[in-house]
DNA sequence: CGATCGATTGAGGGAACTCAACCCCTGTGG
DNA sequence: CCACAGGGGTTGAGTTCCCTCAATCGATCG
């Protein structure tokens, strides 16, 4: 828990949505939304929240009508199942959506945690329903965005269901890499904004597993790696790697070649 | 591929689609839908599909706007990765969707193939799309079922990210079973529709390690066990397994008890 | 300067995989 | 009618990859 020293800024002065000023409207939006469709939409989106690291956005079992758009920052989405282990589920960055896995249920699936000081776009579910039945083509486009999540869930379902662990992690660097290039960040060094037991608990990975394979990984010369920042020094082969053509080498088998 | 020794009747003659009398309609339409609203769902669904067992309904890769709804049968949809490694994404049954993966993008992430002799309802999304826009409470449930496809993605993440083989077959059985019991049939005993091997590439484990598990439940008397037909004798103990909580003996084991 | 947290590294064990043989059932053709 | 092939399933033996347990290290913070 943290200790909040100032006032906090936008729960005083609920600053309004300025979507069509947002540097990731493009992650957000479709592109051919007239301006007026813009405005309509800032109008249903409530207040911007800030969310301080390792704080809770909302918690798995909630009832809430809210999705979350996420501004800056990066959080992740945790669940815990009956017998009190954690898993992962995603980890968002901005442009990205929080809390669609309530649209069935009304009820949040997961908890949302900031990995960062971030933050967030209130969006009220029932009046985003109002909205997408008056602007088809956003009803199209956060069908898109479903869309979009059931195939990054049949991707994770199916590294965690036949993948090995170095397949997994260079699957996992790669589409942190694809991620950052497409908000217009490098896509060959970036920071881990989670820990490795997050990364573990998103791969299905013990932590030493996690740490053993970055190791091997910076060995081979694929990564470069300091605390948690990382280069990716040879995507092809990470490529390779996360397809399963191309098996890492261990310590003996480096000595041999 | 099947030799079709008389005309397909479908197709010769496209019948109506008739989702009024169709015992699956609670499972496909929110339920205070009025009358001329389930006519005008009703004109725009295409023709009915007869599907052959092991028949392809559609393809991985295919550009396609269409959706289908099971009328009767079974299916599994199939994902081929780079290396040509086969993995199941799903199982469906009367009532439920194929196809939604192919929202986001307009072609399909998976190969839907037929388990038996099966009947499909095809649905154009564009057309659903203007209808969702006209019948507000359609939308609403057209995003629960994909709310619900992204829950239940987000399951099987977890049994396979964290989740032992005994943990993970224990629920599937009991996921089948609660989808008997919806549907009417028998929630205790029910046949599997699919081999062995569809099961472990949907758990991601190997035939063996199905066929063992499934011995082991048969010897510590939690089911019976004919071939393809099941029968959970002991449902706590499967609901208990599933959870984690009660760790199945093996032969030494029980002869120690 | 300890305390703590995240991360790394090592040793040993176990669960699931691989490889292989075998069984059962069905269909097919001589 | 039998022989035989083939697919699905079961069972056994050996191996491997990852987990578990444990010690250590570095950085940060009070």
């Amino acid at each position: 828990m943290h200790i909040v020293l100032h006032p906090e800024p936008t729960a005083a002065r609920p600053t309004a949505a300025r979507c069509a000023q947002c540097a990731f409207r493009a992650l957000c939006l479709p592109e051919n939304l007239s301006d007026s469709e813009v405005v309509r939409l800032e109008q249903i989106i409530g207040r911007r929240r800030r969310v301080l690291r390792d704080d809770v956005l909302f918690r798995m079992g909630e009832q809430s009508g809210m999705l979350y758009a996420v501004r800056f920052g990066h959080f992740k989405s945790v669940q815990t199942d009956r017998r009190g282990d954690q898993h992962i589920t995603g980890f968002q960055m901005a442009g990205e959506l929080l809390g669609i896995d309530s649209i069935g249920t009304g009820q949040h699936a997961s908890t949302a945690i900031a990995l960062e000081d971030s933050e967030v776009c209130e969006i009220p579910y029932a009046k985003l329903q109002e909205l997408l039945v008056q602007i088809p083509r956003l009803m199209a486009h956060f069908h898109r965005i479903m869309g979009r999540e059931i195939l990054r869930e049949q991707a994770v379902m199916i590294f965690l269901g036949n993948m090995r662990a170095e397949q997994r992690l260079a699957s996992f660097l790669l589409n942190l890499s694809e991620r950052y290039a497409m908000r217009g960040y490098s896509s060959r060094s970036f920071q881990l904004r989670m820990s490795r037991e997050d990364i573990g608990g998103y791969l299905g990975l013990t932590i030493e597993c996690i740490s053993r394979q970055l190791a091997r990984f910076r060995q081979n010369g694929w990564i470069t790696l300091n605390k948690r920042s990382v280069e990716l020094t040879d995507r092809e082969a990470l490529v390779a790697l996360a397809a399963g053509l191309q098996p890492a080498l261990d310590e003996r088998q480096q000595r041999a070649a």
